[in-house]
Order: C-alpha cells, then structure tokens, then sequence
DNA sequence: TTCATTAGTTATTGCCGTATAACTTAATCG
DNA sequence: CGATTAAGTTATACGGCAATAACTAATGAA
C-alpha cells in the first residue's frame, strides 16, 4: 500500500482536480469515481474528506471566490481609471485563463436545485467585477477620458462583453493558449474606441 | 385516455418541450420521464416517437440549425453592409430571445462522448453567422463605413462579443424580457463606435 | 363493422452515481 | 513501542434514468 497523505493536502487535490476534470467533462459529468481515479484512490476514500458531494463543490467556489475578490482588489494598486480597467478585464482573463472551467461552473446548475448557494456565490463576485469597472467608467469620464456622451452602462456591458465573449469562447473551442493574447489585443481596441483619441492601432 | 395525436404532432411537440425544459433546468438535466410528464404521457411514450434520447437531440440541433441558417440568409434582402450587419446581429439575439436554452445547448457536452455529432453542428451554423459578419465588416471598411485602420478580425470579435455577451447574460440571469431592448442598444453603440461619425447617440 | 395500425399503457431490467458500513493499516504521539 | 487516530480499503445499498417487452385501445381505411 502507498503512502498515505494528510487530510489538507488531499482536499486541496480533489478540489483542484474538481477543476481540472469540470474543463475536461463538463461540471456536472465531474463523478467522485473520476476524482479517485486520477488521484489512485478508491471512490469511497473521498467521503474521508467531504461529506458529501456538494461540499466538494462548496469548496472549489470558495477557491473561485477568492481568486476573484483577488483580482478585484488588486487594481486598487493603481491610480488612473484607464489603467485600473485594464487590470480588472486582464486579471479577469488571466483567471479564465488558469481556471479555464470557470465559465462553465457560473452557468453551472446548483446539483440540489433547491438551495441557491453553490453558482450565485460565483455569480455575486463576478458582480463585483462588475461593480468596480462600472465605477471606474464613470471615473474615467468625469476625467475626461471617456466620450461623456456615452452612457455609463453601456459602456460597461461594453467591455464586460469582451470578457464574456471571451469567457464563451472559451466554453465553445476550448484553447486557454491563444486566449490571453486576444483577449489583450480585444480589450485595447475596445478601450481605444471608448477613449478620446483619433489615433488607433 | 385521453385524444390521440398523430406521431407529426407529437414529435413537434416534444422536440419543443425539451427546449423548454432545457431553459429551465439546463439541457442535460432533461429526462425522458420530464418530457413525458410535462406533455401528459408516461416514459416510455417518448420511444414511440424516438428510438433513442440521442435522436430527440438531433431534432432540437435539426430545428435550431435550420433557425439560424434562416437567419443568416435573411440578410441578404438587403444592400448597404452595416444594415446587414444590424440584421444579423439582431435576429440572433432574436433567436436567443425565442430559444433561450440556445447558448447552453451549444455549450453542451454531448451525451455520447465518442460522437463528434451534436454540438459541433450547431457550432458550425454559429460559424456561418460569424463569417457573414465577417464578410459585411470587410465589404463596409472599403466603402469606408469602418474605419480602415482597424483589423477585420478584430472588429469581427468585438461585434460577435455583443451576440456572445448577450448570450452569457441570458446563460447567467435568464431573463429574455428585457433581452432585446438591451441588445438592441449595444448593437447600437458598437457599430456606431467602428463607424466614421463624430456623432454619438 | 371490422380490422390493421399505432399511440399509448404498465411492468421491468440494467446501468451508473452517491453514499454508508465495516474492516485494514499507515502515521503519529505519549 | 504500543495504542490511538485517521486515511484508505472492499462490499453493498439505494435511487434515478434510459430503454425494452408485452399488453391495450383509439383511429382511419376497406
């Protein structure tokens, strides 16, 4: 027999594995059979560390959530508005980039239909991206930055679109390679349109 | 019992009860026995009409196809590029607003792994509506409706992004009321910011 | 009216996935 | 080093879902 592993580093596999197989099959093809089997142990070894499935999945929002409200905060490190939405949608993108299921576990339907907990946790802190980039639009605008004749929704959904279309794309062709550079590429078009300048490229 | 129904009837019927379904409680959470109910038959009614679950799916994937292709093909009854653009983009958001479960579907995995078969199909209607905006944003730059300085594949991304926005924000908060009037604004914007105008709203 | 057809039924099988119970042994600590 | 804890095992129960078999009755044509 091998060699055992304590109890924290094996719930930090299974969670990340979780991820990794949610990608491969989809969220909800994600069986505790395939956990154990990609980490060599038997199905029923799991329910040594989660009582339940839906406490795996608890566990693997929570990693989501924190990566998240990360990203969130950390643009807070810069001071011009432009700059600041340029880190909040790259971050955001990086995130797909690494946790390339993440898409597809926000759209995710809660296993136990009735609680609400499992996707609108995710769905919360993505508003939260949401908030902070409305926001610093409006800031951008009132400097002077931005067109002031462009509403500051639409704006948003604007940009917040680009991350979305990028976020589906992803879903659909699956290739986490090529997506950080057009994401990139996209997000400074975008921001070149929304921006005074008669300058582009 | 109850009225008969011809096998015509029935298998309309149930190919749009699994749309239905699909939009409520994501495509594959559909069952038989679901379909079955919600039409007042048993579970097994449904093998009358289909020898198999796979096939019911490829009669939604067979109308939603033929819907999209429809709509493509529409916007030829027109001459002046943007307009066709301004058609394509809002009869999608159209068809999303009518079958709301689209993006999940294209989204789905297939339930018979091996099988190439069902998503990729309607992936690839998808792709055509991609390529005849692609076409029409070429066809508007050198009549110099676009700015020329920007890439075509770019410009094709960021209209795209609005059909893709549109259709995580109906995969997320499922509510086609408001649906079209939104989109019906981005369209809008974008466009207008890829067009020559100094003008805005 | 009768008869073939076929949309529908009830009963049942088999598979797969979650979860539990009971047992085993590696790791840790006094 | 011996005893306790806990990570892991095998075996199994239970439920949900796709699919089939065998039977029943509505409908439409001869």
């Amino acid at each position: 027999m091998r060699t055992r592993k304590p109890a924290a580093v094996r719930k930090a596999e299974i969670t990340h594995m979780v991820l990794e197989l949610a990608f491969e099959n989809g969220p909800d093809r994600v069986t505790t059979a395939m956990i154990a089997d990609r980490l060599g142990l038997t199905q029923p070894a799991i329910y040594k560390h989660f009582p339940n499935k839906d406490d795996i999945w608890r566990s693997v929002t929570d990693l989501l959530c924190e990566r998240i409200d990360t990203n969130i905060s950390a643009a807070n490190d810069h001071h011009d508005p432009i700059v600041r939405l340029q880190c909040l949608v790259m971050g955001q993108l990086r995130l797909l980039h690494d946790y390339p299921a993440l898409p597809e576990i926000m759209v995710m339907r809660d296993p136990n239909a009735g609680t609400t907990a499992l996707r609108s946790r995710v769905l919360t802190s993505m508003g939260g991206l949401k908030d902070a980039i409305h926001k610093n639009i409006s800031q951008a605008q009132t400097q002077g930055q931005i067109h002031s004749d462009l509403d500051v929704d639409d704006c948003t959904n604007l940009l917040v679109g680009v991350v979305q279309g990028m976020a589906l794309r992803l879903l659909r062709f699956r290739e986490p390679e090529t997506f950080l550079n057009t994401g990139k590429r996209l997000l400074k078009i975008q921001l070149n349109l929304l921006t005074k300048k008669e300058e582009f490229k």
